[in-house]
DNA sequence: CGTCTACTTGAGTGTGTTCAATGGTAGTGG
DNA sequence: CCACTACCATTGAACACACTCAAGTAGACG
């Protein structure tokens, strides 16, 4: 709840575009010589902020630079986490039916955003075939994401869900690159555990069995993969 | 996997795009101007066949005029259900970006349907501002509803996800002026079942728990709705 | 009328929850 | 630098919901 400004420390916060660490899965990049019109670069959020209000009218998607966001609904004062965001993804393709946000977004850690105004963006897809193809291309993969999160989690036990969380935070940041077997989880294990629709003490015990067996090693939000190829398996991504 | 063909028996089957029951849930109609040379009307499936199998190159967008779709992957021999599809719906959004249909599609009755090919659709998009808005509507609108059906799976228990399940029935029936209390299943207890990933067991006793509550009445595949706020109380729609 | 399949019901088991207590860690102030 | 606080995470015990296995019933169809 703590909105108060602190200085942004991350280390690619004066990184230029072209030496930005998400690289290919740069959409304003992809698009350099179209959307440098409509694109807002670098805006700056810092460690629980929020960035949208659930309802606030809609009017831009955020592409992340580097940080972490999350989204969520709120129901009679609980909180619903709907998503984990990382650098390269793109946040409120859900909300443009709606013409508001149907999500809050809130940073899990200092976090740059680049912006892009949809009126302009629809402008471009008119104009430029490029764009066209690109958003379409974004919007359905974002349709089958959520399909196979709804499969997931409609058929995997708890332990299939966590390992198929932490094993879809490795291979995320793989596609961007980061093939590291250490991640630092930027959520606390209580959204982890609202997330996955479990709660904090059986996300506790599966991680506790998870380091027995040695698949993994768990060192506060800092988690280890030992045994990357028992932790696919557990996770049943072919499910 | 009987593929065999049966006659229709369809009452809509030759009612005209004008008297369509799906009314202004028509996408091609609303679109009667541009559309009418990349639709095909009316195409014709009977129970149980297999419209799409998965990993066909994708081509066209379904529409469905009167009957019920069903999608599914198959993983290891085994059908894992990931949505049902009801007159006015749009089937294959998804599957744009990967250039084939992710998901099988199978006929839960005789159905009809009208088909949008895909890339007639997108140069449409680049030419007229209202095909565009339609279509990128229709994709955030998909990426809404999974969203909230992946929060529904992951918090609700097997009650709430089969009231929530049975109620969008309702709804979806409803937002297409069918207002009617009874419900016909076009599906069976085992697609249900694998859908919510509960068991048929549970699924058969919970309908018989709501029965005697005197939230519905069902006989086979025919449900009715006795006491409506109940059954919305139990789905917790709003979370 | 008999067969096949779909659905329902029952009994026992197990996974994940709730409730409760304990252990750790980060941030704050003396 | 240590003590204190507050929050977050872990562990334990008892319970409940949904599962598995098994038997029985109803409906569809030749």
């Amino acid at each position: 709840m703590q909105d108060i400004y602190k200085p942004l420390r991350s280390k690619s916060y004066s990184v230029p575009c072209e030496l930005c660490s998400i690289g290919s899965m740069c959409i304003p990049m992809l698009l350099n010589n179209t959307l440098h019109t409509v694109l807002n670069r670098k805006h700056e959020f810092t460690k629980d902020q929020v960035v949208i209000h659930e309802g606030t009218p809609f009017q831009k998607l955020f592409i992340i630079h580097s940080g972490a966001l999350k989204t969520y609904v709120t129901v009679n004062g609980v909180e619903q986490i709907n998503g984990f965001y990382l650098p390269g993804d793109i946040v409120g393709l859900d909300s443009i039916s709606n013409n508001k946000y149907n999500n809050s977004i809130k940073a899990l850690t200092n976090t740059l955003t680049c912006e892009l105004e949809y009126d302009e963006v629809k402008k471009l897809i008119s104009q430029n075939a490029q764009v066209r193809d690109m958003i379409l291309d974004l919007m359905s993969k974002d349709i089958l994401n959520y399909q196979k999160l709804v499969l997931s989690y409609s058929q995997k036990n708890a332990e299939e869900k966590l390992a198929s969380f932490i094993y879809s935070l490795y291979s995320r940041y793989a596609q961007r690159g980061h093939t590291s077997l250490n991640i630092k989880l930027s959520m606390s294990r209580s959204d982890i555990a609202n997330y996955l629709g479990i709660t904090i003490e059986t996300v506790s015990r599966i991680l506790t069995r998870m380091q027995e067996t040695e698949i993994l090693s768990v060192k506060g939000k800092y988690i280890s993969i030992k045994n990357i190829s028992a932790l696919a398996r557990l996770a049943a991504e072919n499910i």
